[in-house]
DNA sequence: TGCGCCATTATGTCTAGACATAATATGAGG
DNA sequence: CCTCATATTATGTCTAGACATAATGGCGCA
């Protein structure tokens, strides 16, 4: 085992268990070399990968401290709907019901877009709705795509490299037209799952998804450190 | 500018503008390290951040190259509900129902337990509920707390140190008993978010929080890297 | 031709020492 | 007793060099 690895392992052990309690000062980087017998070095690269992960907190002169801890951060997945599907044992089937150019596009993606609106099946049922704008200044190569043999988003995911999105998850009830399409009551909750992704500051798509609010969680793992 | 950070940032500039597409490859650390005029060891922490935030993929032999975009992870940040609900500049207050001592516990937080239910409170309107598990043989200092005066969650925060936690999220309709206490028609939609919360592998805490779901969105950013 | 071994190569990690930086503690002066 | 300058100290970062490790590509042998 890597000194490093141990020495940020152990100490990580022993903040989780409680046993180092938030607050509680860290020994200095030259104890903890002499203890495991190790540079400063690797003992500060140690300390660094913990502070990045929140676990302890350094201040110069001061010392390292175990930090308190967050209210609650999580590292939340939003899965592939085709993925997610395929994983349950289920036929995975994208439904394209529209697909249109748009000058206007809306607000979270201002300009020419292309719209597309369309059903993703599972095991032959309606399993999320799906509404997009594609910004077509940021991916003009989006109109050149066949949004009814592939659903939008896995065409993005292979066309455009890294982005940052924001994500934003709230209950809503369906409305009539939306409820028919998923096939549940009208007064059944459902997840909405807004995401609207940027490269290099610009919009490149935002998306709408409703699921079933019964066929659907979303789980999120908090699990500080490495 | 710190020569690591400023090759760190630059290289994950050129990722997420797509100058660099994912699977180039990027320039050996040598290469680096002359092009920067310092030395590998600094290239190789740049290099390793960039690994761990998940831009960047680094094998033996073959070199670094740029990863793959996940489908989509994301930082949640699950807010304290007093400190939110300051933010937005109103009035905040825990209304405990019920705090009983139960022998069973349930399925996500067995063995000896208190269970607490009670209503969160904004603005003099309800606006989630809460229905908890403390583990006593976990927290025994728990009995000798005034939930009254203080929401569990708060408390909580305050007594036990560093833990691991799932969450999960869905939209639900709430019962009728439910509507009734959050002040909606028994058809609105809702966010429910189950927590269990570890600390060294053993439940803590089993909490469900029932959301208006026309007051309340969750926002998750996906922002990889520094 | 095909298989397996080995040299090469790029990353992975560490060391010992150096200097920078920032915050605290201390002491001098008002 | 308070305030400000200074010394101290622990972290932050870097260097140059060394050895470890793993995977790849090519070479040699069958």
């Amino acid at each position: 085992m890597n000194p490093a690895r141990r020495i940020r392992d152990e100490i990580a052990a022993a903040i989780r268990s409680g046993e180092w309690r938030p607050g509680d000062r860290v020994p200095t980087e030259q104890e903890l070399a002499a203890r495991y017998g190790c540079a400063r070095a690797t003992v500060s690269k140690a300390l660094g990968e913990l502070a990045a992960s929140g676990l302890v907190e350094r201040r110069r002169k001061a010392g390292t401290f175990v930090a308190h801890p967050p209210v609650h951060s999580a590292v939340m997945t939003v899965p592939d709907l085709a993925e997610l599907i395929a994983a349950r044992g289920e036929a995975y089937r994208w439904d394209l019901l529209s697909a249109d150019t748009d000058d206007v596009g809306e607000a979270s993606c201002p300009g020419p877009a292309l719209r597309i609106e369309g059903v993703h099946m599972a095991a032959g049922e309606a399993f999320a709705l799906e509404r997009r704008f594609i910004a077509l200044g940021e991916v003009p190569e989006a109109l050149g795509a066949d949004f009814a043999a592939e659903a939008p988003g896995t065409w993005l995911l292979g066309h455009i490299p890294w982005t940052q999105a924001r994500h934003v998850i709230r209950a809503v009830t369906p409305t009539r037209k939306e409820a028919g399409l998923l096939g549940v009551n009208a007064s059944a909750a459902c997840l909405e799952l807004d995401r609207t992704t940027w490269r290099a500051g610009r919009v490149v798509t935002h998306v709408r998804q409703l699921f079933r609010g019964d066929r659907f969680d979303l789980v999120a793992d908090f699990n500080a450190g490495p």
